[in-house]
DNA sequence: ACCTTTTAGTGGTCTGACCACCAAATCGAT
DNA sequence: ATCGATTTGGTGGTCAGACCACTAAAAGGT
């Protein structure tokens, strides 16, 4: 067999069929080998879709499949149009797919509440630690603005779990860890159905919520003061008061 | 608009068209509307393809494409044939798919190496500690089985890398967390690859691999002595020295 | 009662067509 | 020559319809 085909890509990715079980596999499997070796990086872009195929031998539907596979894990993004900006590119969206994969997989119970709440708190942990030894100015800014908003007298539940999650997701994102903060971010949302749903079953809400925001206030007081200890420490209690404050937590509601 | 159409699944998911953006994105949102709410469990079974497809009034290739995309979540699994077995399920597998994430998005230098690290320690601190707590005897006898592979004579350095894989993600799921678990298996699994890298251009492996097994029987003592805080602390100086002596670890090779 | 054949329904695949979109090339009037 | 309007061509998005491979259950024959 002569290499004599020719090859568009000069000196870019080989696009040769590789094993065989499903069609759309085989194309994964093609782009994956070329993300492995480095011969794709974010940002550039992919052979059209008819070319794909062509190329690898499989029909447009199953080149499409794969596409939709490598979108859904944040790793590719297509844009309809002509020019430069159209077409499929390699991507680095990786937070939005790992919050969608962890909110199915909690919805469907893969995965105990418990154990949920114990991985947040070993993430949130260490984002607080990181935030009170590498937070700047501005960091410690985002985290007060979610803060404020907890505070505001007659917000609703859902918009005080809302701030809740973007001031977790602050503290976070101060942490300088992207990978961290994309779990931490992950888990949080993957748990705001079900805090939502026991948040509206809370009788005493005035008093739980009061209770939290004191909480928030003390953690942003010791990331403020460069007291990674204590403001682990403070998150571990907070994270698990609310947890125990929250009784419908325990039990998936359907 | 009266509810007249038949509904096939009486009580069942009630399949009806969402927003509009993609035609798979309609189907994907019907299918996790159904997981949120509770109507579709792991084990239950998706209609067929093609009355999805009308249900929904989209072609068979956009649900096609959306089962995809939530197969590649670990959500879904598809069988041929006839009978029981037969057509698309909901499943849990959550593991194989977080493994695939991170390792693509590892791959792609989305998350810095030392962010990796950083977190590695982080789980494998918490992993540590908890298999000390809680494993019983089964699990100890599951993390020495790849600790005896690692201690044969001559064995190579790929060889030695699985074993080592196969000890970390045995102490992770002898602490109990699967989430946990999940994750440090995934982590663990994002840096095969440059770790065999790095183990290739070692100079001096024998002496490298010698402390690699030492550490590995430390923690193993200290799991088996219920020293959690002992196991936690050898668990990170093993990993972070590790990663120091695999200086190109530091330096992505294409 | 047992074995064989047929059937029907599932996912897997492919083809070929058309649409919506949009930057760049082309054209035409000034 | 300039500038605006038009055309072009390539991109992903969608669809309809046809097969294929597979397999359990039904039908049929011994």
């Amino acid at each position: 067999m002569s290499e004599n085909l020719p090859e568009t890509w000069q000196g870019g990715p080989s696009w040769r069929p590789v094993a065989r079980s499903r069609a759309h596999e085989l194309v994964i499997e093609a782009i994956e080998d070329q993300i492995m070796v480095g011969a794709l990086k974010v940002g550039d872009p992919l052979p059209p879709e008819r070319d794909l195929a062509s190329r690898l031998q499989v029909s447009r539907a199953g080149v499409r499949e794969a596409i939709r596979v490598l979108e859904g894990q944040g790793v590719l993004r297509s844009n309809v149009g002509a020019g430069a900006d159209a077409g499929t590119f390699i991507a680095a969206m990786p937070s939005e797919a790992l919050t969608r994969f962890l909110r199915l997989h909690v919805a469907l119970s893969n995965f105990r509440l418990d154990d949920v709440v114990d991985a947040r708190v070993m993430l949130e942990r260490s984002s607080a630690s990181l935030a009170a030894a590498n937070s700047d100015q501005r960091a410690r800014e985002a985290i007060r603005g979610p803060l404020e908003q907890m505070d505001v007298e007659g917000i609703s539940r859902e918009e005080f779990n809302d701030a809740d999650t973007a001031f977790h997701v602050a503290i976070a994102e101060a942490g300088g860890n992207q990978l961290v903060a994309d779990m931490t971010i992950a888990i949080r949302a993957s748990l705001r159905a079900p805090i939502l749903e026991a948040f509206r079953q809370l009788e005493d809400w005035s008093q739980v919520s009061a209770m939290l925001r004191e909480q928030h206030h003390g953690i942003i007081e010791a990331i403020a003061a460069g007291d990674g200890e204590r403001a682990a420490r403070l998150t571990e209690e907070h994270i698990r008061a609310a947890s125990a404050a929250l009784p419908a937590l325990r039990s998936p509601g359907g």
